[in-house]
DNA sequence: AGCACGCCGACT
DNA sequence: GTCGGCGTGCTC
């Protein structure tokens, strides 16, 4: 390409940059020429009045733009590209199908140290040797340098040399070895880190289980698709062993030479899942989650990329780490809300992993033992192979599910007095007891006895809870905190109580009712520090008789052999929830929660408290299962064009005066009913409009809220309208502009709840 | 989103 | 006199 010279002139440049404006920007090619510039590498380039790091998309010979009004990239950041074609697209699709600029996916789908323009270093370990093996201690090592003299000694023994962490798990400090360096006692150097390729060593550290026929007629399925793309659903009650499933396809993903990639809910239960990954596999191992600092991350990410990892395991932003050998991707807990960013690009890692294994040809697994009913829908559709687990391991039977009648019951602190004789028969027999109650704090409500007045969060449309360990009011929206007070607000009389009962009040009442019964508080509050919550998973391992109260982190994952009994209080917060999805949850909770009783050899019993033991849906669940409940909640779904048989789409407005948000989806609203209207998209077949309406808590961190759903039966349509609207709101329309720059919008598609 | 520019009010 | 409030415009 030796005529790029006469041409270059005509080449532009076209980078996507880290700001929200949904297009990319074209330059001219830098001063140093065009050659060796590819997509995926990074570019500093002048922006405005200030330099900006973009990633090049694409090398074209048009512009839009007035070729002299264009400036020249300023500098090349990599000589190869950072980003991998095949990332690239994905974060093209993502962007698009999100209707999110595509230079922040690609700033939310690489690590911080990149996007700021760190270089990418080679990896490398230090290997620390004596540079000549002398027979005597070198006369310049002074003779009461001990750790020096130590150090050469361990060195002699060692002409091979040592690598660092060796070192100074030996305890020779990095002190000591640049000292003896700086003698020329000893050199370093620098050896790359080994590849898979290059690894002599086997892959499992364990032989595997014994699967039993269910899992080995699962692990054979799945298998066969082993070269190519294909969506597995598989669906395992509790106990049923999908880790096992997960471990021995790794395995052979492993053995073909390929990576896996397994996504986890963001709670998860990441130190116990990466143990048992590191007994069974002899491979590196890269864990990419909340807790990982800026290098970390990157590192992580570099084993990947460079096929020095054979297994990643992560939370949701990890579906974007990038393989070198993609074999396999498993996402576990499928149904996990966790899944889905609450935030700016507010994507689902579930649904992009389906793409990214769809655009490498590799089998993706998504896993639960209550899937959600997108995932159900498509296995019904033939989409995905539906695979099942039905079997418990060493369990006699499943535990008995009971709809408690508290209609008309007084409570003490959320207990009816027949869950309290249950709890005293199941202590009786030394065995555990599970409360659950997905509310945090002593009570959700301080309240005047004398006038009504409640106390209430001064930034949101929230009551404040009641905290005990330390007493604080507390908002759960906002973070906003405050003493508690003596009199009320209103009428300045001393009649405040706490209404309602949390995880803290629960817990005092059970240590006076059931004393010396340990009582185990497991909530955010109760296990904040590093170690907190494996010590207390420990004290429950210890089997003694106990009462664990806890909000959802009790839900998920762990294993407690020794209860038998759980209780859910609230059920009812689930049967009335404002969102279209809270029945779908209700169900899954019950369900997962129901999974952790009875474990081991003892029978488990489940007890849900609720005023509507009538329910039929409630009925459909304990007595039928949870795959008949959710048939009738998707023919519901089905009937009003609710996900999976409609698609939807939600415009979040956020305003700091009430109306203005709620005028700028009316005049959304209009445009867009126009659109519909020019382009026969409108009627029930195309796309329908609902709202402007306030969102469920109105007021929030003293932003006011609204929102506008946008739904259709077909994708198409819907996402044709959403990009109309995005395109107006960015500049398409003035009047529009002009109102969206007093607040904050943003787009939501595949919305997870409406709060 | 940033950042600059520009035009009005209350300060050492 | 000027420091700084935020409305407006622009980013290849």
């Amino acid at each position: 390409m030796g005529n790029y010279a006469k041409t270059e002139s005509t080449h532009y440049l076209q980078v996507a940059l880290p700001t929200p404006l949904r297009r990319v920007f074209d330059y001219l090619p830098p001063k140093s020429g065009i050659d060796a510039l590819s997509p995926g590498i990074r570019l500093k380039v002048p922006f405005g009045p200030r330099k900006l790091i973009g990633i090049l998309i694409a090398i074209t010979t048009k512009t839009d733009i007035p070729p002299c009004s264009l400036k020249h990239a300023e500098h090349v950041l990599d000589e190869q590209p950072i980003i991998p074609r095949d990332l690239l697209d994905l974060c093209r699709w993502v962007a698009h199908y999100y209707h999110h600029s595509l230079g922040e996916t690609l700033s939310t789908a690489i690590p911080v140290a990149l996007r700021q323009g760190k270089p990418v270093a080679q990896q490398t370990r230090k290997l620390w040797r004596l540079t000549y093996p002398a027979a005597e201690v070198p006369s310049n090592i002074a003779r009461n340098a001990k750790l020096q003299l130590a150090a050469w000694q361990l060195l002699k023994q060692h002409l091979k040399g040592l690598h660092e962490p060796m070192l100074k798990s030996l305890g020779v400090s990095s002190q000591t070895l640049s000292a003896l360096e700086k003698k020329g006692e000893v050199e370093c150097i620098l050896e790359e880190l080994p590849t898979l390729h290059t690894m002599p060593q086997s892959i499992l550290h364990e032989a595997p289980l014994t699967l039993n026929p269910e899992q080995a007629h699962v692990v054979q399925q799945i298998r066969q698709a082993a070269q190519q793309f294909q969506t597995f659903l598989l669906q395992g009650i509790t106990g049923s062993g999908k880790t096992e499933v997960y471990l021995q396809l790794i395995e052979h993903t492993l053995k073909a030479g390929r990576q896996a990639l397994v996504l986890i809910p963001e709670i998860g239960l990441t130190p116990q899942t990466l143990h048992r990954f590191e007994q069974r596999f002899a491979v590196p191992i890269v864990v990419i989650h909340s807790g990982l600092n800026d290098s970390e991350r990157f590192l992580a990410w570099q084993k990947a990329i460079d096929y020095r990892a054979g297994i990643i395991i992560g939370t949701r932003s990890a579906v974007f780490t990038p393989l070198a050998k993609p074999g396999l991707i498993i996402i576990d807990e499928e149904h996990d809300a966790s899944y889905k960013q609450q935030d700016s690009l507010r994507y689902s890692a579930r649904d992009i992993a389906i793409y990214r294994a769809r655009q490498t040809n590799i089998p993706i697994v998504l896993g639960s033992a209550t899937p959600s009913l997108e995932t159900i829908h498509n296995a019904k559709a033939h989409r995905y192979r539906h695979l099942r687990l039905n079997q418990r391991a060493g369990m006699a039977k499943p535990p008995s599910i009971e709809l408690l009648n508290i209609r008309g019951e007084t409570l003490q602190a959320g207990l009816s007095s027949a869950l309290q004789q249950k709890i005293t028969q199941h202590l009786e027999k030394d065995q555990q007891v599970l409360i659950f109650i997905n509310r945090r704090g002593y009570a959700p409500t301080l309240l005047c006895h004398e006038c009504g007045w409640a106390a209430d969060c001064p930034d949101c449309d929230a009551h404040l809870t009641i905290h005990r360990q330390p007493a604080h009011l507390h908002c759960h929206h906002c973070d906003y905190q405050q003493p508690i007070p003596e009199r009320c607000g209103r009428c300045n009389t001393a009649s405040l109580f706490p209404v309602g009962a949390g995880t803290e009040r629960i817990e005092d009442f059970l240590i006076g009712q059931f004393d010396p019964t340990p009582v185990i508080r497991i909530d955010r509050d109760s296990t904040r520090g590093k170690s907190r919550l494996q010590q207390l998973f420990k004290d429950i391992h210890q089997g003694e008789p106990a009462i664990l109260v806890g909000t959802q982190m009790l839900a998920k994952g762990h294993h407690f052999p020794k209860v038998t009994l759980v209780a859910i209080l609230d059920a009812d917060s689930g049967l009335f929830s404002s969102d279209f999805r809270g029945l779908e949850r209700l169900g899954q909770l019950i369900t997962q929660v129901a999974g952790r009783a009875g474990r081991g050899t003892l029978a488990g019993e489940v007890v849900i408290q609720t005023h509507h033991p009538e329910s039929p849906i409630l009925n459909s669940l304990v007595t039928e299962g949870y795959d008949t409940f959710a048939n009738t909640l998707l023919a519901e779904r089905e009937k009003l064009g609710l996900p999976p048989y409609g698609y939807i789409g939600l415009f979040r407005v956020e305003c700091k005066k009430h109306e203005e948000g709620e005028q700028l989806l009316l005049q959304l609203r209009e445009l867009i009913n126009q659109f519909l209207q020019h382009n026969n998209l409108n009627g029930p077949l195309g796309v329908t409009l609902l709202g402007p309406l306030p969102a469920p808590m109105e007021k929030r961190q003293n932003w006011y809220r609204w929102q506008m759903l946008v739904s259709s039966p077909a994708r198409q349509p819907l996402h044709t309208a959403i990009a109309f609207a995005v395109h107006q709101l960015e500049g398409g329309n003035q009047m529009l502009v002009k109102l969206a720059r007093k607040l904050r919008w943003s787009v939501d598609i595949d919305p997870q709840d409406m709060m």
